[in-house]
DNA sequence: ATTATATAGGACACCGCTTTCACGTCAAAA
DNA sequence: TTTTGACGTGAAAGCGGTGTCCTATATAAT
């Protein structure tokens, strides 16, 4: 904590040398149209030479209102939330909110601490990207202290909120039919666990595509790990070990896909040709990645954007009723996927 | 602005509701050794039963103190920054900070905005990762406002504060010494904006390096760009124009790389043969990317744990000499550079 | 029993700004 | 000249805490 003493310059003090009174001054700072050009140009000048900065802080601690924001993601090492968070950002500054950013790291506890600490701080609305469905005490305790909350990229069934997210099973199902299409049976779920509602969502998928087709998923090819590149190698390496392994393996997201590839590298194995990978996000590495990757746009920026926009017209109209927006996926059919 | 009518229960409330004073129940939250277990635990019932909040703003404002810290980055999708971000951001939270995070996306105005906005949420410390080493208006006012501020990643010459980067001239000289032990005499400089003193250091080692091996560099084989993918297939473009194209390409960061070696997968040239490419920074990407990227680790995360540290022993003795930490950046020799 | 000494807890001002309300001023209307 | 009313301004009370000072009670020492 920080202990700064003096140094500010007050309103008072700009009152003072501009020989007004302080809520002159106030009016001025919050350009009040009822105060004549005149001494707010004396006043502004005031400002200037005293080096005033407006105290936000005490600003809004006196008219019970606030200028922040908190979002709270899982991770921002992942090139998705980077993304997400670019277009939360840019539209809230846009709004003139100042953001309070922080990572849970997939830790529940830690998003209970997190969601404590910018409750403390008087964040004028959240946006959060859960840690996992179990709505856990601290979400309760936000929703009943009423700050506006919006969830982005996966939802907590049981908290009625507005939500951003994607249409996971049709992705998903877009991305197996493209498999399918391919000529492919025998396709392995990497990644992921199975109690979250995304992986869910994305099993449904998984397994509606497979019913469309006529056939029906095997169930011993699925393989849950980490989300992230150890994960999906991990993942990779179990599938493989089955007694009638896959010809093709959906990732769970990008990471796991990277992960997957790496693997496939070290083994000798040619994603597209030996064994086809199909990832989901589509962030921008996949495109760039060799072979490049297909996978599922999920437009993460989007659903930043979407996210800031729905939680501004929260706390504008607080009463409004809940919104979902669903953005629909899409698939990216790149080298590797291949013929069976 | 969001406007939050009552709902916050106030120490106040919970004061009364325990039969103590405000002062006292202010002790409790500040868990001041002078007050008896008995009166602790009611107030602290009291507290659960009323689903009290500590209010840090209003706190803050009282004591004149501030528990967050603004960091200021020039873009988060540069992969370099989210593992930046990860130790600054992992060690403030260890120290009780909360922290503001913005983006400038490499736009001087933005960034004294970014900072005026930080300034007026009475940040109690500010890490910069500044956008050019012009300083300007802004960076010069925190001065005077003095809040303690730490720069890291790039320097701004005349701004006497803490800082921590690498030793860009080394890292570039033992990258630049590797291609020429490789037989390589002709190589590119691309990407940067040679303004920057970041830019400035690093031709340092490029020169410096040719020096040393007795060679003269060929300054006709600079091409500048933006710090992006783009930017770098840009530069490649152009280097390829010369009459006498370079044998091996230097890039100005791991992003710029990245282009390079994507241009030449369309023009079917291969990185470690055809060209070498060697980057600098060794995000994790470059490890995966097909060819790995030979490059200079230039130590992100590290960066931003020591960044925290050094504000945060600012803040606590701001007196304190100012410190420069140079971190000796170190290569990895990956298959996107070889023989000539 | 009396004085000395902690120690818990209360009263009150204050951080920097906003807000309410009342007051003074000056122009136009009566 | 008086009334009306807009308009600009000032005084004072908070917002939700903290810090300082001061009192009442309990305990120990004399």
């Amino acid at each position: 904590m920080a202990k700064k003493k003096s140094g500010r310059v007050t309103l008072q003090q700009v009152a003072d040398h501009a020989g007004v009174s302080r809520a002159t001054a106030s009016l001025i700072v919050r350009n009040s149209p009822s105060i004549s050009e005149a001494t707010k140009k004396k006043v502004q000048a005031s400002m200037e030479e005293l080096g005033y900065v407006y105290d936000r802080i005490a600003a809004n601690l006196r008219s019970q209102s606030s200028s922040t924001i908190g979002v709270v993601v899982t991770d921002f090492a992942n090139p998705y939330y980077s993304e997400f968070l670019t277009g939360v950002h840019h539209q809230l500054e846009e709004e003139g909110y100042t953001v309070f950013l922080a990572t849970t790291f997939d830790s529940d506890t830690k998003q209970d601490k997190l969601l404590s600490t910018m409750l403390e701080h008087r964040v004028g609305g959240v946006i959060l990207c859960p840690v996992s469905d179990n709505s856990p005490a601290t979400v309760e305790k936000i929703r009943q202290w009423n700050v506006p909350i919006v969830t982005a990229v996966r939802e907590i069934p049981e908290l009625h909120c507005d939500y951003v997210g994607i249409n996971y099973k049709k992705g998903v199902e877009t991305a197996i039919d493209h498999l399918i299409e391919n000529g492919h049976t025998r396709i392995a779920f990497l990644g992921g666990l199975s109690d979250s509602s995304a992986w869910k969502k994305r099993f449904e998928g998984y397994r509606a595509a497979f019913e469309k087709a006529g056939l029906a998923a095997d169930e011993s090819l699925i393989f849950q790990s980490a989300l992230t590149r150890e994960g999906g190698a991990e993942a990779l390496d179990e599938s493989l070990k089955h007694k009638h392994p896959p010809t093709a393996v959906f990732c769970f997201n990008d990471l796991v896909a990277f992960g997957v590839m790496q693997r496939m590298r070290e083994l000798n194995l040619h994603p597209g040709t030996d064994l086809s990978v199909v990832g989901f996000d589509n962030v921008l590495e996949a495109a760039t990645f060799y072979p490049p990757l297909t996978t599922v746009e999920s437009f993460p920026k989007h659903i930043g954007i979407n996210a800031a926009n729905l939680l501004h017209k929260r706390i504008k109209d607080p009463a409004r009723e809940e919104e979902r927006i669903i953005l629909e996926p899409e698939l990216f059919i790149r080298a590797s996927s291949g013929r069976r």
